[in-house]
DNA sequence: AATCGCTAAAGGGG
DNA sequence: CCCCTTTAGCGATT
């Protein structure tokens, strides 16, 4: 596009955004202390749980969440990293076997419950055997919350940052549970082939707290095929995700009153469902790029305006269940209508 | 099970 | 726009 043609409101709004976005970076300086520091304690707690807890022998260490799926904004200060069992059909042939095996019901379900406590208590023995840095560091309940939360004081500059240690089950069969089956339309943007390949990754069941503690359940993860996602979209150079997903958590810690944990869903629907506008603005800071980045981040928030209205947003993977089943109506209005205050005036949150 | 080496991706400086 | 540094992630090796 010619400058002479001068800028539309379209190139000034994309300029906007790719100035809010450059705000939001985190800083590598910032990256490096955290990072340093979180890779030092999850090291020695996964080793002290390999060593100690007989069923934790084989244990992963998963990284998970918006820092490792580099939509992270603002600091470095949140960390999700899942311990994973791998579960084979060893535990269903020989379950006495098994290590996991005096976990099992009657039902040959997995409790949860006495798995995570146990989990809980020998997280709390490592944290307690880190060295002098064990003063700044703190385990933290959170009320319904099933993670093991550490927060740490860092030395270098005063910061606290948290880590999440989340127990979960890696489980690989041959196919992902029936109610996925009309989830999970990335064929429209990645094709059929990526989508095939997704399929054969194993998924995760994550516990979770259900009523008063003692129930026990696993809620079912894809957090690691989320993050293969977003960074195929980047390398098919349609993305537009790190300035629809940035701005939409943006919005969500400015204003945001609802608590969804599965922010980045509504990037992936919007991509399903309006897959051409996308265009990547990586190595691409022309006057065109700018205008489609601005039109394709309008589009995403009037994707989500439109759930928010109806209360009903989709899991990505799994149609029938919605994220917004615990929104009340209110709250969904509320950000509907700051979103669309911001849509209609400039985005003036960016300014 | 731990270590090394490689590559990709991102931040940042020039 | 290119080049350098750092981290993440994977696989091979021991």
């Amino acid at each position: 596009m010619s400058p002479l043609l001068g800028l539309s409101i379209d190139d000034t709004l994309g300029k906007l955004l790719m100035a809010t976005i450059d705000k939001l970076k985190i800083k590598k300086s910032e990256r490096s202390n955290a990072s340093s520091c979180v890779n030092n304690i999850t090291a020695k707690v996964v080793t002290h749980l390999k060593q100690n807890v007989n069923w934790c022998k084989d244990i992963e260490r998963l990284r998970t969440g918006s820092y490792y799926e580099n939509v992270k904004i603002c600091e470095p200060d949140e960390f999700d990293v899942m311990r994973s069992i791998p579960v084979d059909v060893a535990l269903k042939r020989h379950p006495n076997k098994h290590a996991l095996h005096r976990f099992l019901n009657e039902d040959k379900t997995i409790q949860a419950s006495e798995m995570l406590s146990e989990f809980r208590d020998a997280v709390k023995e490592a944290v307690q055997k880190l060295p002098c840095r064990s003063k700044q560091t703190c385990i933290k309940k959170k009320p319904r919350c099933p993670a093991v939360t550490l927060e740490v004081k860092m030395e270098e500059n005063g910061k606290t940052i948290s880590i999440d240690f989340v127990l979960g089950l890696k489980v690989h069969r041959a196919s992902w549970p029936d109610f996925t089956k009309d989830g999970f339309k990335i064929e429209t943007w990645l094709g059929k082939k990526e989508k095939a390949n997704m399929k054969h990754r194993p998924f995760y069941l994550v516990s979770k707290y259900e009523g008063k503690g003692h129930t026990d359940a696993w809620r079912i993860s894809f957090s690691h095929v989320e993050k293969e996602i977003l960074k195929r979209h980047g390398h098919s150079k349609t993305c537009c995700e790190d300035v629809g997903y940035k701005c939409c958590q943006y919005l969500f810690s400015q204003r945001g009153r609802l608590q969804i944990q599965e922010d980045v869903q509504i990037l992936l629907l919007s991509c399903k469902d309006h897959p051409s506008p996308c265009v990547c603005y990586k190595g691409n800071r022309q006057q065109v790029a700018y205008s489609q980045l601005a039109i394709c981040f309008q589009q995403l928030l009037e994707d989500f305006v439109q759930h928010l209205r109806k209360c009903h947003l989709p899991n990505f993977f799994i149609p029938s269940h919605n994220l917004l089943r615990q929104a009340s109506p209110s709250s969904c209005d509320f950000l509907a209508n700051e979103i669309e205050f911001q849509l209609n005036n400039n985005f003036l949150i960016f300014s």
